[in-house]
DNA sequence: TTGAATTTGGACTAATATAGTCCTATATAT
DNA sequence: ATATATAGGACTATATTAGTCCAAATTCAA
């Protein structure tokens, strides 16, 4: 299975929702609420959201987020890689190469794979926020 | 992270070292010593693209594994069903919709992330195994 | 200045999927 | 007969993903 996260769709709805409040400032519990996403999970990602410099945050009472940037100046790919920090699709084309696959020495399906890689890249790179709100 | 599984990787593996040793029978233990793979790991995935009709089995002494069909005959997409049982990249797009997200009646992205799911599919289905050998 | 609403973030547990192992049956050439 | 293969069910181990819990910091406003 090539799986989109859960987290990653959970991200995708929230920037939809903001996006669909404009410049209003959306809480996490709102979102929450409104969409059935577990409050915990989405707060962490909100956050990396922010992190990013896609969301800008406001604390405290009457706090909230907003978008920073417009929904087509935000690649799915970094809203992928902001969420689940890798989008490697094998162990050794990890971008902290702490880890080596065991096969390294023997592989020989590097070179295609890293092409395939690549062109999947490629993909999340041209696909948009706003391809999806 | 949108992993190839290491299933899948090794069925390459396979795949090109059976396509190199053209016509001859190969072993499922041949390619485990030589590629560093599990053999009964192997075994099954073998037996899998064998039952997909993408290679041919001959059991007993001096058995083996053959291709049955040109490698450029082989889609990319029909090997990770094949090994996988399932490419889809979200729980409600999966063939056998046993399983729904509980998140399918407020969901707001399913529209996009179909449309996602298909260009990947495109992708995975253009991609054949003759690339990886 | 207190309190409620909010983001922040670490640490943890639970659920699921992937990877790998073990064992037995079946087929076949010699 | 027997050694060498594939076939395949059932199981265990590991890794990843999803989700929870808790305490702190920030801000507004009564
Ligand atoms: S098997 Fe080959 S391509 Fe896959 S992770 Fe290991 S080295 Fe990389
Ligand atoms: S969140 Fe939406 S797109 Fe994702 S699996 Fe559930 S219904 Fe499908």
């Amino acid at each position: 299975m090539i799986r989109i996260s859960k987290k990653v769709e959970y991200a995708l709805m929230a920037l939809k929702f903001i996006s669909d409040s404009d410049h209003k400032l959306v809480t996490a519990r709102e979102i929450s609420d409104k969409s059935n996403i577990p409050y915990d999970l989405l707060s962490k990602i909100l956050q990396k959201l922010k992190n990013e410099n896609i969301l800008i945050s406001n604390q405290g009472m009457n706090g909230g987020y907003s978008l920073n940037k417009r929904t087509d100046e935000i690649p799915l790919f970094n809203l992928m890689t902001a969420i689940d920090g890798d989008t490697s699709i094998a162990e050794c084309l990890q971008d902290n190469s702490v880890k080596d696959c065991c096969l390294t020495d023997t592989c020989t399906i590097k070179l295609p794979v890293t092409r395939l890689q690549k062109e999947l890249e490629d993909l999340f790179k041209s696909k948009t926020i706003s391809d999806f709100v």
